[in-house]
DNA sequence: AACATTTATCGTAAAATTACGATTAAGAGA
DNA sequence: TCTCTTAATCGTAATTTTACGATAAATGTT
């Protein structure tokens, strides 16, 4: 069917896969790096540095924007996105706790 | 086109990319929860656990096995899956340098 | 006002994802 | 051997994702 059935889910499950997805394509890796590395965060900025067009940065920025992990503000003629703080502590505090709940067992596999 | 050009990014942005995707869904965030939570991991257990299909479970893990982040071992008729520690502590170390390369600051959004 | 720049949206197409039932394969037990 | 259990794979369908060019909207400039 193609659509998840997330509403058999909790909503911890779901935020977090919401999140994950969000970091699942590698330009979406790479604009959150260029967004951490730079402060400037200027759309065309990011558009330049991409090896995508125009448009289709334009659209994953919408989906790290629909997923809170960025924002953007209105500057001018262009627009100024950078990391949501909030969404991203979020983040990195629920896959975080993710990653530590897991303590190394030799017990089956 | 529906394929991403892996081939125009890094190794470790596709790399992120490819782990933080197999996280990117719901039934997978609660196969890992359960596989954290039980030592057992029979691949019945999660089947019951999980308002799914046995198909649509039995793709599910699939695709954390091929991401690395599970391994399974036959044990009978029946499959042992657990968590693969090898590939969890690069994830956790990828993305726990991704979240934490950012630092909180009030430059322009 | 006309024009240029910047970015979002629209339209489109190919491919991947999600999901399920049915079937197959492999091993255990009678 | 035949049967049962378990899990993977196949076939199928709906939806989403990824991607691009073209267009539209919004702002700044001349």
């Amino acid at each position: 069917m193609g659509l998840s059935k997330i509403e058999k889910f909790t909503a911890e499950q779901n935020e977090m896969a919401k999140l994950a997805k969000a970091l699942g394509h590698p330009a979406r890796i790479a604009i959150i790096q260029f967004l951490v590395k730079t402060k400037s965060c200027v759309c065309g900025d990011i558009v330049d540095e991409l090896p995508l067009s125009q448009s289709t940065v334009s659209q994953h920025l919408k989906e790290l924007k629909t997923a809170g992990l960025i924002k953007g503000t209105i500057d001018g003629p262009s627009v100024c996105y950078c990391i949501n703080d909030v969404t991203w502590q979020k983040a990195k505090a629920m896959l975080g706790d993710l990653f530590e709940s897991y303590v190394s067992t030799n017990s089956c596999c």
